[in-house]
Formats: C-alpha cells, structure tokens, sequence
DNA sequence: TATATTTGTTGGATCGATCTAATTTACAGG
DNA sequence: CCTGTAAATTAGATCGATCCAACAAATATA
C-alpha cells in the first residue's frame, strides 16, 4: 500500500488552520487556544496522522533517541542493565535503542556510527573487550555525552557508572575469612578488563586486611563461563597445599564450580566454599543456592539513564562517575548456611 | 561543545564540487568519476564529517531501520532470538533497533508508536501477552511489513516466524512412551497464548497417536517460571494414580520441576522423567542435565530478519508463514540416559 | 479615544540530503 | 571544424516540522 504519509499541512487544512499552529499545537504550546488545540487533536486522529521525526530532527540538531551498546545481550547480567536504563528513558519521554556488539569491537565501531548517524542525544555502552580509547572520540567531538557501564575503558574521557567491583570481593574474602578459611582461591576473568582488575585488587585487599599472605597460585584465569569453571575445578582443589574456600570472577563461573565439584563427590556449602560475583537471577534458585556478590545491574542502568538524561540537557557534559554499592548475599554455597535451612 | 555540525556543502566547498557531486558520490553512483570519488572521500574524512540519516529519510519515506520489539529481554531465550535477527539484519547494512516491553500491551504500543515516528522500514515483534489484534494496524495501514515471531496474535494481519510447537510437544511424548510411561503430565504456561495452546495440542496428540487417553487431570496451568515448577512439584506427582513423566510449558518450569524433586527426595531421570521445552543454554549445564525441545531460537530470529528484509523490498507484502523445525534433544532427565555416562 | 499590552495565529525561511532536469565537458565520426 | 552522443557535473526544488518575526484581535491602561 504505501500510501503517502499525512502531514502538518493536511492537519491544518482540515482544522482551518495553518502549519504553525498545528505545530504548536502538537507540542502543547501554551500560547494555542485549549479549543484550537482540541480540534487540531482531532483533525490529527481523523487522518491517522504519524508524527515524523526525521523531518523535527532536521532543525533540532540532536533527536530524542538515546543508543544503549551491550557488548552481550543473550548474558542475562547485562540485558538486565540494558532493561533498567530503557525503563527510566521511557518514562521520561525518551526512545531508547539498543543494539548488540557480541563482543565484538568492530562491530561495536559499526553500530556507533550508525547510531551517531541518526543523531543520538546520547549513548549508554558496556564496552566490547578490547576497545580502544578513541572508540567515542567522535560522539564526544560533537559533544553528545557518553557514559561506560559496567566496564570502563582506560584513557577515554567518557562517564562512568560502574559497581564497586573492589569492596564487593573484599566482602566476600572477609566473609570467607570469618567462616575460618585462610586459603581462598580467585577464579575466572581476563586481565584485559577493569572489572577483573577490579574484583582481584579487592580480592587481595580482603586478604591483606585478614593477615593472610597473598599466593599467585591460587589465581586462575580463565575465559568467565560456566564451562571454564566447570573445567577448571580440578586444578583449583587440586595442588599440595589446596584452597578451601573460592571467590569467583562472576556467577557463571561459580555454577560451574559447584557442577565441577559435584563430578568429584564433592559439593559445594558442604565440602568447599564458594562465592560468586553479580546475583545473576540463577543464583537464588540454584541447588545449592549461591552465596554472591550483588551488584544490582537494573539499579544501575537506572543510574546510567538518569545521569545520561542530565548530561543531554547540559551545555558542555564534563565526566563524571558513579559507583554503585555492592552487597554480600548469603546462601548456601558458602557453607554459612546448612541447606534447605530456609527459601532461598 | 556541540560544535556545529559537518554538512555536504562544507565537503562540496572543499573538493570543489558541489553538493549534489558530494551526494552521489557518497552513494556510489556511476555518474561520478573515481578521481571526483576519491577527493569528496577525502574531504569528508578531513572535516569528520557524520551522515546526516534524518535528513535524508525526509525524501526516502522509509530509512534503513527495523525495529524490534522484545516482550522480555531479561530472557535469555527471547533475548537469542534477537541476537539472531540483530547478526543478519548487520550484515545486510540494516540497522536495527530493540526494544522491551517487559509483557505489557500499553507499553508495546507506546514503542511501536514511536519506532513509526522514526520511520522504521518494517517490525519484528514478539508480541506481549494480551496484544490486541489490531496493535499492528496503523504499520501495516502505511505498508509496513510486520512479523511476529515466536507468538502469534490471532486475527492480525501480520507475518509470522515460529517454530513447530505442535510437533515438539508431540515428539516429547512419543519418546517418554518408548521409555515406557503411560502416565504423562503437562505442566505450565496460560491459555492465552498461542504458543501453550499449539504445546498442549501436540501434547494431546502425542498421547493420541500412543493409543493414551488424555486426563485433564494431569495438565497444570501457571506461570512459565522456575518458581512456578518448584512450587507445583508436590501437586504434580500427588495424587491417587499420580504421573511418572511429566513435559513442561518451556524449561524454566522443567528446572522448577528438577529442583521441586529434589526436595522431596525424588531425582529426575532416575525416580521421574522430566522434558522441557526451548533448549536454553542452561539447559545442557544443568544437573541433571535437561531433556528438551530444541527450538533454536538465535535460527528463528536469522529467518525472521531473512523475511523482513525481502518484504521491505516487496511493493505489497503479503502476510506470510515460516514454521522452524523443533528437534528432540535427549539429555538426562527423562531417564534414557545415565546421569554423567558423557559430556552433556 | 488613543495607546500599550496581552493573547492567538501565521508566513516564510530553515535544517541537510536527494533527485530530476538541465547544463557543461569530452570525444568520436564525418 | 562541426555535430551528435556519451559522460560528468550542477542548480534548484523538494521532503515535513520548527520557529522567528510579523501581524491581527482582544483587552487593559492612560
């Protein structure tokens, strides 16, 4: 069908008045008489009218349109982030989208410049691994805010919202240390990203302030999977002098563990201790249940959507950072508490 | 800074041509000589220059974006057949844009109205539940091509990308009758979907076709979650003639249903066999691992995207069908496999 | 009554890329 | 050297909404 779009123009000669008015009338201007503005209403809603943006855009210089990059939408962690933020714009009027980098910076090159292309009044990104530092230089050039979320790159002048990844591990060392371990491993995650820096710069912290030297050895790293977990379990209890209690890089990565530990007759909560990292939604309803570091990432993409709505309005956005609270949750695969003891 | 932003006739004035030179030759147009080509290229990259998409769509009618709407992100399954959709609609230069209506109708509107503003060349949508059947009549009044994925919305114009529910429900049961089980329950989803009514018909047929006769006692209505399954456990293997197989709405209620056991004593795959529906990636790492109907959701979103891309093209789309395969994939719960005999 | 002020409405230029029709340039064949 | 054809380029109108300056009408103030 195709048929040709309705316009101001067929609006205003229908209500027997001109573009301007139904312009204004449309953007609930208050200098339109209520009874003029009701009939344009109508006039619109007669013609099955569909407001075009591109056309407004032309003038506006920057749309209303904030772009949300994910480095990966199927990780339920990030598309959770991705949900809060796109709430919060919502509500306030903004349209939202959000497109998938897969991890992928070139990729993630290409996506920006197309959403740069259809004029975003601002862009929300958790960085792909491996982004280099100018990947924003041009959205900042033409001064559109950018904020970082969840990861942060080194050296871009871009906001930042992010949990605090440090105090987070810390906790849960300390936890660990106050159930009686003194030889925790840290598992999962690459150096190339600041939340792996991040989570084992608090991981040490937490031991030093507990008295216990730091060993290299019972780091491991490895991709932050399941799988990885899974299949790293054998090294992890292994060894001479072996680990009795695991912090993990994240979730994934300590359900793996505990499947891993099952393979050897051991289990977690009973045998060995571990805590992950984020209080995915799996974690909660996991067998045992998973003690967990939470850090909230509807919380936070909240965060990140109001601060890229004040950015929007600001003349000249200057960054800034949030940092948001971590908590330790308590369940079963710590040990702390027998299982079945209560719901979850 | 917001500095004023790089237009064609500033690339024109540097190279020395004029603006519709500039114009075509960003198009690739034949009519320009490659040397002509080459200058306007360098111009543009020298001034940092950024297409202006809003402007052009003003003379296009359409731009180059599908939209897609999401009825939960946070699920991993939807979530994949977005990825999907997202990888081929990529690679065909198209942009895309998601959004989530986190399963309500008002906020579905409220999205699809603003995507229309934007000029979307056509829409995918996984329809929240309690879509209305004209949600879709004001895109399809103006020619836009729409596909509704893995839902279906009865008595909408709209194309439709889903897989063979029917077949899968029906091929689960067949294969918990060879393992011997007469008595099979059904448990999970609403009515109101099409997608529980196709499941539940093949469900029924497949007892059909195993001379069973069906027991509306053994089918069990609720919500498509994991808590759901975990807390109809103690009502599902009740009873006086209680059921020894049970195939579930998605497998969300499976892994419920796998830890309900649990609590009871019971184990799936060795005490009561347990099929779910979807094949999430969860579903391979639990323990015990999941029988399930694989549906290959990342497949349906690629032919979903296949399909809108021919139909923006089309002068007059007509509604059209894609039924995915659903394959039986079996793992440990259902019992024909020894828990750990190998790799899930 | 004349003038100022407020309130409501409108013409016309504008945003940046596109596209048609027109124009210029290049070059062959006579 | 001219004409005809092909190739390359360009002027100018156009898309639809916005917004400023201008204007008309109604009301208040001197």
């Amino acid at each position: 069908m195709a048929r040709q779009s309705v316009t101001m123009l067929e609006i205003a000669e229908r209500a027997g008045v001109s573009r301007s008015t139904v312009s204004l009338a449309m953007q609930g201007s208050g200098l339109i008489r209520s009874e003029t503005r009701r009939h344009v209403a109508e006039a619109a809603r007669a013609l099955g009218y569909v407001y075009n943006r591109s056309a407004a855009n032309l003038r506006k210089a920057h749309s209303n349109i904030v772009g949300m990059v994910i480095n990966d939408l199927t990780n339920p962690f990030f598309a959770e982030l991705a949900v809060g933020c796109e709430r919060v714009l919502q509500s306030a009027g903004q349209m939202s989208f959000i497109a998938n980098t897969a991890e992928s910076p070139v990729r993630q090159a290409e996506v920006i410049r197309l959403m740069q292309e259809q004029g975003i009044a601002g862009l929300i990104v958790c960085p792909a691994r491996g982004t280099a530092p100018d990947a924003f230089k041009s959205l900042l050039a033409s001064g559109i805010p950018v904020i970082q979320a969840m990861r942060q790159i080194e050296g871009s002048r871009a906001s930042v919202v992010v949990p605090d990844n440090r105090r987070g591990a810390a906790l849960a060392v300390s936890h660990l240390v106050s159930l009686g371990h003194r030889r925790i491993a840290f598992a999962g995650g690459f150096g190339e990203t600041s939340v792996h820096a991040d989570r084992l710069a608090g991981y040490r912290g937490g031991l030093e302030v507990a008295g216990i030297a730091f060993d290299p050895g019972l780091v491991f790293r490895g991709p932050p999977t399941r799988d990885y977990g899974a299949a790293s379990t054998a090294e992890i209890i292994g060894g001479g002098d072996p680990a009795t209690a695991l912090l993990t890089f994240n979730d994934a990565v300590a359900l793996g563990v505990c499947n891993g530990l099952r393979r050897f007759g051991r289990e977690a909560g009973r045998d060995f201790a571990v805590v992950g990292f984020d209080d995915v939604s799996e974690a909660a309803h996991a067998v045992p249940s998973l003690t967990t570091i939470a850090v909230d990432p509807q919380g936070l993409g909240e965060r990140a959507a109001q601060m890229i709505l004040r950015k929007v309005g600001e003349e000249r956005p200057n960054p800034e950072e949030y940092i948001g609270a971590a908590r330790l949750i308590i369940r079963e695969s710590c040990g702390a508490r027998a299982r079945g003891t209560s719901k979850p």
